[in-house]
RNA sequence: UGCCGGGUCGUCCAACGGCAGGACAGCGGCCUUUGGAGCCGUUUAUCGUGGUUCGAAUCCACGCCCGGCAGCCA
């Protein structure tokens, strides 16, 4: 609705990181003719998340910075894990982070023909040959971490042969794990990667993209790097479990006819509080039901955090904020939560919303009298105006801001005490009306102070609180899902002996509040609109809403400085 | 235990060999028509032991601790 138009903050990250010093010098000494170009390169077998939108950020920031360009390339060289359905989703999410990557979308499968002709080049020079060990012949001779591997008794096989042996293996004339096409390196290498790894296997699968075209794919290993070179791609950025790849990456590129040596650096994943990243963990909440679908809003993709209400420019903020290093490290959620907040803060508009309704009757206000307020949209920006606010004899608050015996430094409504109704007037509490039978609270009676319209009075007398409320006949009804951590534990994974993350799952992780109160103003709320519902937090319209029933999402909490008093208060014996 | 990488406040990130700084969290206060926001203040750290040096988080040596790697996954 009226939510402030925030432009994306384009400084640079503050100060450099490791990687863009690098880039720096590598700009300063003409490196590349002074190019800087990116990518981004998902695999399509799952939905991203905010540790992608960490390296979503990295490479299209940088590029942005350099005036260069950054890449998407899905990649996708295995054809039995990945789906269009992903595909879709990336391209979606990749946009909605505020990133363009221009004409300059590619597939690992677009160069399919190339990696073969290069495959040929390698036999050709005796630098690859077809193994036709099985699998776990294969393990048994790479060794082990501590013992060096032997050699293959295909090794020796001459390259004539290794050829035709290549392109019978494209041809289909082989089975799944019959052979496989191996770079000839050094069996006894100390990295393990480089024990003759395989470059090519036999996948008698259908490829999104290709089709029935081929019946072998290569390796990541092989792929990766000459995809890189072929698109001209200047810094390869990519996680550290990559390193030890790292010797391999060059040496394919070293030992093939190619003009582009791409620069691999590598960098620590995000890692985060309260939640999982592990896409194998993702897909399991999803399968097992455990939340509703890859856009439940209490998952950390891009999907769940957009319908959770976050902004893309709260995202790019906390990834601007944590860095990027090599140490391996455990963000604190709070750390995410914190720019999200400070992002709504400013375009926010304000709203009043009772999510636990308590009648309230003012009993010397006129029956049938109606008056309007106005309210600022947005004590933060004066640009955002005002909105006009009904105000009748019969209203809703808060349950809790009501406490027949309220505790030491409760500053709200209690009987004989006077409050501030936002934007409205003073009222005091006169009566509480209970339920007989049971004692709860069925509404409370209190009278207004006419001279203290708009929220303050001529004799400038004070009150501790200000509370917010909805006229009752005029407010909607509405649905409020109450989000909070996944998971209680920091790390889930560190569970009790014998459970695994899933011990960790926080019961309370959704709650659902069907009938609440909300200002009218609402009524045109769109879905994926954000709000501050006053002294709650910061709600945006889920798409679940219908003509007939809105819904809200919470997406953070406010800074409650009461509750926390009340919760160090139970810790202690007083 | 072969190879690779990494150890700075509770957390994350800084510091040409020259006063260890920022952010988040915490704590205290001010302010407030949101117990929000904002403002002010404040506690807390260089893994260890030697060495080089006028001077070491930074360089060297030896340890210690943590992470990654033995897919025809990426």
């Amino acid at each position: 609705m009226n939510e402030a138009k925030i432009p994306a903050p384009e400084a640079p990250a503050n100060p450099p990181d490791f990687i863009r010093k690098r880039i720096r010098e590598d700009v300063a000494k003409n490196k590349n003719h002074g190019r800087v170009i990116t990518r981004f390169p998902p695999e399509p077998n799952g939905y991203l998340h905010i540790g992608h939108a960490k390296a979503i950020n990295l490479n299209f920031g940088i590029a942005r910075e350099y005036q260069g360009a950054c890449h998407l390339r899905l990649d996708d060289t295995n054809p039995e894990k990945e789906e269009q359905e992903y595909i879709d989703a990336i391209r979606e999410d990749v946009r909605w982070l505020g990133f363009d990557w221009g004409g300059h979308l590619y597939h690992a499968s677009d160069y399919y023909d190339r990696f073969y002709t290069y495959a040929v080049e390698l036999i050709e020079k005796g630098l690859a040959y077809v193994c036709h060990l099985s699998p776990d012949a294969i393990r048994e001779y790479r060794g082990t971490l501590t013992t060096p591997g032997k050699n293959s008794p295909f090794r020796q096989r001459p390259a004539d042969e290794n050829r035709a042996l290549f392109e019978r293996m494209r041809r289909g004339e082989f089975k799944e794990g019959e052979c496989v096409l191996r770079a000839k390196i050094d069996m006894e290498h100390p990295n393990i990667n480089m024990r003759d790894p395989a470059i090519y296997r036999i996948k008698h699968a259908a490829h999104p993209r290709t089709g029935d075209k081929w019946c072998i794919y290569p390796m990541y290993d092989f792929a990766h790097c000459i995809s890189d070179a072929l698109e001209n791609i200047t810094h390869s950025l990519c996680t550290l479990e990559f390193e030890d790849h790292r010797p391999l990456y060059d040496w394919v590129l070293d030992n093939i006819t190619i003009p582009c040596h791409p620069q691999q650096i590598e960098f620590a994943r995000l890692e985060l509080t309260h939640t999982l990243l592990s896409k194998r963990k993702l897909l399991q909440l999803v399968q097992e039901g455990i939340v509703n679908g890859w856009d439940d809003p209490r998952l950390p993709t891009i999907r769940g955090l957009r319908r959770r209400g976050y902004t893309p420019e709260a995202i790019g903020a906390f990834c601007r904020a944590i860095g990027v290093d090599k140490t391996n490290s455990v963000i604190d959620i709070g750390t995410l939560e914190y720019h999200l907040r400070e992002d709504l803060n400013r375009r926010a508009q304000r709203v009043m919303a009772v999510l636990h309704p308590l009648k309230v009757v003012i009993v010397n206000y006129p029956d049938n009298q109606a008056e309007t307020f106005s309210a600022e949209n947005n004590p933060e920006d004066p640009a955002s105006g005002t909105r006009p606010v009904p105000f009748a004899k019969t209203l809703y608050i808060e349950q809790e801001d009501f406490q027949e015996s309220p505790p030491k430094g409760y500053f709200r409504l209690a009987p004989g005490r006077e409050v501030r109704l936002k934007h409205a007037y003073y009222i005091t509490c006169q009566a509480v009306i209970k339920d007989e039978a049971t004692g709860e609270i069925k509404e409370i009676h209190c009278t207004y102070d006419p001279g203290s319209r708009g929220g303050s009075t001529p004799d400038g007398r004070r009150v501790k609180g200000t509370l917010h409320w909805v006229a009752a006949e005029h407010a909607l009804d509405a649905e409020v899902r109450l989000y909070s951590h996944l998971f209680t534990r920091p790390d889930p994974n560190q569970a009790p002996a014998g459970q695994d993350f899933r011990s960790a799952l926080n019961p309370q992780s959704l709650v659902t509040l069907p009938a609440c109160k909300v200002e009218p103003s609402l009524r045109v709320a769109m879905a994926g609109d954000r709000f501050q519902f006053m002294r709650h937090g910061y709600f945006c319209v889920d798409p679940d809403t219908t003509p007939a029933r809105l819904v809200f999402n919470r997406t953070a909490t406010l800074r409650d400085t009461w509750a926390k008093m009340m919760q160090k208060g139970q810790g202690q014996p007083e």
